[in-house]
DNA sequence: ATAATTTGACCGAC
DNA sequence: GTCGGTCAAATTAT
């Protein structure tokens, strides 16, 4: 994973206080760092009830494996976390009912339930997640915070570009090439597919187009006939370590550079549960099978599944680390044939990086639960103006293969 | 040391 | 043969 300084293509809102690394508040040696103005912000206990909680989510982070075989006491670590970071975090807001005590009920219940994946698809499609997002959505325009996203400030309109979706497909597709001899490879990913477009950021490196709430990892570029700019081929970061198979392709349009057209094939089975996280997942039906991409997930605004939970469990506010996993190298001259280093291909989406390539969703939901009222470059967007976003589907083209 | 990216080659579909 | 997707060694970054 990359761990770049690229503020530009990271959404954040600024908080009233703010952590500097807090992706790694809970690694001992960062979250001591933390500047001691910022904390002076706050009054003791809000301070030992959020370092309390960074201390306990260390201690489920180190015992995680047994954990993962122990649910309830699981469940009530979480629990306890979630306590100390709710919380605190209404110490922070000075108890709004508006926001902290609402999004603490939310929260508290969804733990009290014991979500697994599955509740947390319910509890998703619940009014609980639009109460939620609506309450995101109210501190977002009340507190008129300052907005960046995908490399570009917003004046805080929040009225931001995320991915504009466009089109959806359908997935069917395909006849999936029976592998032959040789290499055993895999063309016409399994799955769903999905195709969106995205507006490249308005301001800074706008080779970049904004980010997706997933790590993704190049392993190829391809210039295509007609396509004036290279193809950009994508994985998900953790294929291995989850066996994910989700893919993107993103590339420039013809017409309008500054558009990115991202092509989502398959589906994460990484990252999913906001309860079960860094557990390896045994097997890809660690997850439920149906999700669509993220693009599609979040287009449809029905969903469902981890994605979307994970998505807003696992928002990256952290303006100076970015996180993403793009590369600056993307930048320069591309060639023909088998790939070439040219930076239309995109930049890497990410959620967080710690690392290594285990996301720790724990520290989501503290990013999460204190940040509540902002939003990363595209997730909070896409579910905001989901509604706008326009899907068509797409037939198989991508014939080749 | 490990992870991510680059990039020429390989391979299947057409 | 062409095209597009993927592999994988080499390179680069962290």
């Amino acid at each position: 994973m990359v761990h770049q300084h690229r503020s530009l293509t990271k959404a954040y809102i600024q908080l009233p206080f703010k952590f500097p690394h807090h992706h790694n508040m809970f690694k001992s040696k960062t979250s001591q760092k933390e500047p001691k103005q910022q904390l002076e912000a706050m009054d003791e206990t809000t301070v030992s009830l959020i370092l309390h909680a960074c201390k306990l989510a260390r201690d489920l982070e180190s015992n995680l494996p047994n954990l993962a075989n122990q649910p309830n006491l699981l469940s009530n670590s979480l629990d306890e976390i979630t306590r100390n970071f709710v919380t605190a975090r209404e110490r922070v807001y000075g108890q709004d009912p508006s926001t902290s005590s609402s999004l603490h009920n939310m929260l508290t219940l969804a733990h009290q339930q014991q979500i697994g994946t599955s509740q947390v698809q319910e509890w998703l499609r619940s009014s609980y997640a639009q109460q939620a997002m609506d309450i995101i959505q109210t501190q977002l325009v009340a507190d008129q915070k300052e907005v960046k996203i995908g490399g570009c400030i917003d004046d805080g309109d929040a009225e931001v570009k995320g991915l504009q979706a466009m089109d959806i497909v359908s997935a069917s597709d395909t006849n999936i090439a029976s592998s032959s001899s040789q290499r055993p490879r895999r063309r016409k990913d399994e799955g769903l597919i999905s195709k969106i477009t995205v507006p490249a950021p308005r301001i800074g490196n706008t080779e970049i187009p904004p980010e997706d709430g997933f790590t993704w990892r190049k392993y190829g570029q391809k210039e295509i006939m007609g396509s004036r700019f290279p193809r950009g081929y994508y994985r998900c970061t953790h294929q291995k370590l989850y066996n994910c198979p989700a893919k993107k392709q993103v590339q420039r349009l013809n017409n309008d550079p500054l558009t990115f057209e991202v092509m989502y094939r398959g589906e994460h089975t990484c990252h999913m549960s906001a309860t079960a996280p860094s557990v390896p997942p045994p097997s890809a039906e660690h997850h439920n099978a149906t999700q669509g991409s993220l693009a599609q997930t979040l287009a449809t605004t029905t969903t469902t599944d981890p994605p979307t939970a994970s998505l807003w469990l696992s928002m990256d506010f952290n303006p100076i680390r970015g996180g993403s996993g793009s590369s600056s190298r993307m930048i320069g001259g591309d060639r023909g044939g088998g790939g070439g280093g040219s930076g239309d291909g995109a930049g890497t989406s990410t959620t967080t990086r710690y690392g290594k390539e285990v996301d720790f969703p724990v520290v989501d939901w503290a990013d999460a639960m204190f940040n509540s009222g902002s939003s990363s470059s595209n997730s909070m967007d896409f579910i905001f103006h989901s509604a706008e976003n326009k899907w068509e589907s797409e037939d198989k083209k991508n014939g080749g293969q």
